[in-house]
DNA sequence: CGGTTGACCAAGT
DNA sequence: GACTTGGCCAACC
């Protein structure tokens, strides 16, 4: 574990938390670290050097949009339904329910 | 140090 | 509901 870690590698430490069959967004996270930087979340998940340790595939957009993914949204919809979501017109169902708050 | 870049957000048209 | 606009801010060059 570094001590000094980029804000991106911040974000990758946060995600880790989310658990199996829960959903975060970029401004959950953004602000959980104190920042309004919703964008360099996003940023960072695109470059994402973790992937299968930070499960990137669990972010969304605050309007329960599924948001992007380096590998194609279609492949991370198709992951999340595997996690137990339920994903309609590229928007997250029951999205609140399934958000996941860092306390 | 200035400019560019986004897997964003919110409000407006 | 699709599109535009302005704002936000760390990382990169």
């Amino acid at each position: 574990m570094s001590k000094k870690q980029s804000f991106s590698e911040k974000c990758y430490s946060l995600l880790r938390k989310v658990p199996h069959g829960r959903v975060t967004t970029y401004k959950a996270i953004a602000e959980a670290l104190g920042t309004k930087a919703y964008r360099v979340v996003g940023n960072a998940m695109h470059k994402n050097p973790y992937s299968p340790r930070v499960p990137c595939h669990r972010v969304v957009c605050s309007d329960s949009k599924v948001g992007g993914f380096a590998l194609g949204k279609r492949r991370k919809i198709e992951m999340l339904k595997k996690e137990g979501l339920q994903i309609e017109k590229g928007k997250v169902k029951s999205f609140e329910k399934r958000l996941f708050e860092f306390n």
